[in-house]
DNA sequence: AATGGGTTCAACCGCACGTAC
DNA sequence: GGTACGTGCGGTTGAACCCAT
């Protein structure tokens, strides 16, 4: 006799699952997330039941384009801390890492495009320093362990900005595209460079002078709850996600 | 209208870290 | 101190969508 246990579901969320999982989460909290998959019926892995929380179904959430001061904070974020998402989300009421991390990388992927064609272009290829030196047998900085701001500080936040490896030496060199993205950026975020009406502000070393979002001072409250709220479910579902659309 | 290439974003994976036992 | 478990993080993938031709 075998019983035939159900595969762990993978993929896209439904609406059902979605209800399901906002109404485990605030009567049992956002924590012990395996807990919460089991006794919540879903078929998902505590991990996916917080990603999907935590990415898409969270009320504090902001939905839509990053706003032009969004853009500029992720850049300035993105120079002093590197490829911390997480702490560069915390920056950013209402975005995730996750979606700060794709940001990054759609919108650094077309600056490095762009810079590539610039570099390819007769015009500009004489001065664009690349990663040639003999050091190149040794690899990357970031992939020997250093931190990526350290990446930044040890070559001066600026000074190798000014080229990198093109596709066709790129196939035997090892700098991967992050460290271009980042590299741009940094070269961004300091010269001020791109980015119209990012001025002077951005490097100024006060910047940003934005207030800090309330979760820096209280992580617990507006993430959580109030379950006095879930007593009224299903109609809390509104309360919670309101600018709820399923995907 | 069809289609092929590019872009976006939700979701998964593997690893690291923290904590309870 | 060692181990198991839960959680968080960063990297990657692939499906859906968009847009030019």
């Amino acid at each position: 006799m075998v019983t035939v246990k159900e595969e762990t579901r993978k993929g896209p969320w439904t609406e059902k699952e979605d209800l399901q999982l906002v109404c485990f989460v605030g009567l049992l909290g956002e924590r012990r997330w395996d807990f919460i998959a089991k006794v919540s019926g879903l078929n998902r892995t505590g991990k996916s039941c917080r990603l999907r929380w935590v990415n898409y179904l969270h009320p504090g959430l902001k939905r839509g384009r990053m706003t032009h001061q969004e853009e500029r904070l992720i850049l300035e974020l993105h120079s002093r801390w590197g490829n911390r998402w997480s702490r560069i989300a915390r920056k950013l009421p209402g975005r995730t890492d996750n979606e700060i991390k794709n940001y990054w990388r759609t919108h650094m992927r077309k600056k490095a495009q762009e810079r590539k064609r610039n570099a390819l272009s007769p015009s500009s290829s004489s001065s664009s320093l690349t990663y040639n030196s003999p050091s190149r047998s040794e690899p990357p900085a970031e992939e020997a362990g250093l931190e990526q701001h350290e990446l930044n500080s040890a070559s001066g936040c600026c000074c190798v900005t000014t080229g990198f490896v093109v596709e066709e030496e790129g196939a035997k060199g090892w700098y991967s595209m992050d460290q271009i993205w980042n590299e741009i950026a940094t070269s961004e975020a300091v010269s001020g460079l791109s980015f119209e009406g990012c001025k002077n502000e951005v490097c100024d070393t006060s910047w940003p002078p934005m207030p800090s979002p309330m979760w820096e001072y209280s992580p617990e409250s507006l993430w959580k709850i109030d379950e006095e709220e879930f007593k009224m479910f299903p109609s809390v579902h509104d309360l919670l996600v309101p600018n709820y659309h399923h995907s």
